[in-house]
DNA sequence: CGCCGGCTTTGATATGACTCAATGAACAGT
DNA sequence: ACTGTTCATTGAGTCATATCAAAGCCGGCG
């Protein structure tokens, strides 16, 4: 198959959400509502996905993708968060996005790494090869259909953070980023507002949330006691965040005038 | 064909390079150079994006897309630069990318644009209506997989800019941006630097690249008469740089140590 | 229980980029 | 050539965020 080596050859890595229903992965939670984005793969795809899959469980804080290696396989993720990230050789970070149940980590077959990737908490995933994403791709033309529409919601959320990183104050990143995420906790439908005093789990440390948002954790701190202070948001414990008023987070996020 | 129907009704808008050839759209440059991305289409590809295309130029200036308008076509760029942008109510803008000659401006069938798009110059494009658009589609499946390795091409090019957004110094930016137009140019191809003493055209003000950049118009202003001190560059008038030490310009980009 | 180590919060100071302001250069129209 | 307009450059001062430093908090483990 020609064709299909060239598409293969071609493929850069991204991370995408592949959003399958549920899965040959044996995930209980990758319905088609992961961002709502595309169908359910069908029976046959998931039997297929099933049969050229390999399970696998990694710990927290494993390095699955290195920047500059090699690309060998994509992912589909079952359970777990994983970040994703660019570095500078003095060591500063900038993390691109992060990947959850239902996403999927495509590599290019040939080719390297253009982001690193690890494990943020234990987490569960099927692993494809090259061959077998080949195969997969053959047996299911849809699926690049599906995987375009992914693709291109994640260059919708990648013009928005570029925005938040270029031109938004730290309190205004902050508050972008709590309701971005509980949009895609799922705590509410995209483009609405979640309701008040919605209590959200954020598993990420202080210094991922400033590598993502381009500040510095004490930054990151600083403005949310700032939050908190004005009653905006409770803080009960470090991995959970209570939205007391989502709306005014959202005149903040959006610079209301 | 209800799948047709689901892709147009799920594709978000984005900005990729089609890199078609040639040219229905009667562009001389649009071959499969671009990017070196993805095959030129076929002969019957471009005879019936011909039948299907409506031809116009536009003057320096025009908004052809504006965020949060309902999204009606698909452009492809025959000539012409295009800066495509989001914007907050107070006026703070962030270039999320150009397009030029070859790139391919999709919007979603159904929903909003969710940024905006600008001549820079007078532009010569192809535009596609929502049924022209999905009948092509139909017509070429493998359209489909061409777009899907652009829209990943894109996706590379914005976690690069959230690097640089998120983490770089204003002179970093400055030099990253020369070379990664350099390669945008095919001036130099991917991975490489281009030849000392290069010159390129640089067809964006002062303002255009601040607003890339996420810094001031002052502040690129110095930044690029700092390198000009400092003997990496010259600049002979405001649309022409001269590289004169592309290693010196990469070791700064990329915060060697 | 109590100490240790890592992460977070808070405080004090420094600084890179922004803002405000003036000057300079390029261009269009008269 | 002159004048007005727009955009770019340069300078001076300010401010938001970074940096440096010191507590505070919390979980793990002896």
């Amino acid at each position: 198959m020609t064709s299909l080596k060239k598409i293969t050859e071609f493929r850069r890595p991204v991370a995408i959400n592949l959003a399958s229903r549920a899965s040959a992965s044996g995930c209980e939670d990758c319905g088609a509502r992961h961002h709502g984005l595309c169908d359910a793969l069908t029976d046959d795809e998931l039997a297929f996905l099933a049969r050229v899959a390999q399970r696998l469980t990694l710990a927290a804080g494993t390095a699955l993708i290195e920047e500059g290696e090699p690309a060998q396989y994509f992912y589909n993720i079952n359970s777990g968060n994983i970040r994703l990230f660019k570095s500078l050789p003095d060591g500063r970070r900038q993390i691109t996005g992060f990947a959850g149940p239902g996403h999927f980590l495509g590599l290019a077959a040939t080719g390297k790494n253009v982001f690193s990737a690890e494990t943020m908490e234990p987490v569960q995933l099927c692993r494809f090869s090259r061959t077998a994403m080949a195969s997969m791709f053959e047996e299911f033309p849809v699926l690049e259909r599906k995987l375009l529409d992914v693709a291109m919601h994640e260059l919708v959320l990648s013009q928005q953070q570029m925005l938040l990183l270029g031109r938004k104050t730290a309190i205004e990143r902050i508050a972008s980023f709590l309701l971005s995420w509980a949009e895609r906790q799922e705590i509410c439908a995209a483009g609405t507002l979640p309701k008040p005093n919605t209590t959200m789990k954020l598993p990420l440390s202080r210094t991922d949330l400033a590598d993502f948002l381009g500040l510095t954790i004490e930054t990151v701190s600083r403005s949310l006691s700032y939050l908190k202070r004005d009653g905006l948001i409770e803080i009960p414990n470090i991995h959970e965040i209570v939205l007391l008023r989502p709306q005014a987070l959202s005149d903040i996020a959006e610079a209301a005038v």
